[in-house]
DNA sequence: GAGCTATAGTACGGCCCGTACTATACACAT
DNA sequence: ATGTGTATAGTACGGGCCGTACTATAGCTC
């Protein structure tokens, strides 16, 4: 009846569902697989992330071994009560709202000019889109566990290339009445 | 030459850049104005919210005097040092990255069907959509120093009618093939 | 075997934030 | 005038988050 169990966050199921694709994982392991996909759309600070593993344990959804040799890190893997959170979250229809910080709008909203806000973001989506297709190339044709990992990256990748889009749309616009 | 110097992320630029709009304004007042705006795109939760202002008295951007009647309520005015940081930032080229945490294509990464969570989605951006477009419609016609949030606002009603449109066309070739 | 660079983290302190609770104002019935 | 319901206007608390700075090991190269 303790009240104060370990708070699952969007962050917990990241990594619970990143030791359940990969079994048994280092963090760094872990963090790199993040940053080739979750982290594009669930962003984590580095710091947060390796101190994840140490509350999921805590919580007793993961357990942790010492890897014998090498540098001795530590290796994560699921535990039943991980497993089960894990797979009652996936099939839970409870969406927390989607949360948006874009500091380029709330320059606008503060009176900044537009249009170097938008071609920052193009340039920044550019990047994002190459990026993110490149992810999607390196996982097609694997695993179809990881159909769902191709799934999310195509959603990233359709979304990065919309915005691109607008924000061009918006410029050349803006470029065609702005200027003689 | 202290190096713990309060740090401004963007809940304090929202809070200057509403009482550079407002005027001298209660911490409540600023709420109002922040989620008929500001927060559609720079999500700050209101226990955040109420301390930021404290925090930016205490790093003197901020005055503060005691309202004299009725719930003798805080207001809060821009000082100098608070006019002129406000003012570097708006035209500081620097933006960090946009910051999305969506946990309905965590779910998709982890294997989860994606049609209930985009008929979620589009309910929920629907709903959005009204909002703002009200919020939007509340401002036309106001005072030109309103001009960025009302900017602000058809960014915003463009970025969710542009979701609800993407989301909408995935469900419909969904429905397509999915069943006879 | 010293230095360089990439890799793989930890320490720390301030900030964030979800849950729960508090408190005042006003309406309207009693 | 007093109860009681509801909207308004917050505060308290403790764990989680996170940016900056620092540390440490592995392999490479000279």
């Amino acid at each position: 009846m303790s009240d104060n169990a370990t708070r699952l966050t969007g962050t917990s199921f990241a990594v619970l569902t990143l030791i359940e694709l990969l079994g048994p994982s280092t963090p760094y392991e872990l963090k790199q697989a993040l940053e080739r996909s979750i982290a594009n759309f669930w962003m984590v600070p580095h710091t947060t992330f390796y101190a994840e593993p140490t509350r999921l344990v805590k919580g007793g959804f993961l357990s942790e071994r010492q890897e014998t040799g090498g540098r001795r890190r530590k290796v994560y893997s699921l535990t039943d009560a991980g497993r089960s959170v894990l797979e009652a979250w996936k099939c839970s229809a409870e969406l927390t709202p989607p949360q948006l910080r874009e500091e380029g709008v709330l320059k606008i909203f503060a009176g900044a000019d537009p249009v170097p806000v938008f071609r920052a973001r193009c340039d920044w989506h550019r990047a994002k889109l190459a990026e993110l297709e490149g992810y999607l190339e390196a996982v097609t044709g694997e695993d179809p566990a990881w159909e769902g990992v191709r799934a999310s990256l195509v959603v990233g990748v359709a979304y990065t290339r919309m915005m691109l889009e607008a924000m061009e749309g918006f410029l050349e616009s803006q470029a065609a009445t702005g200027s003689p």
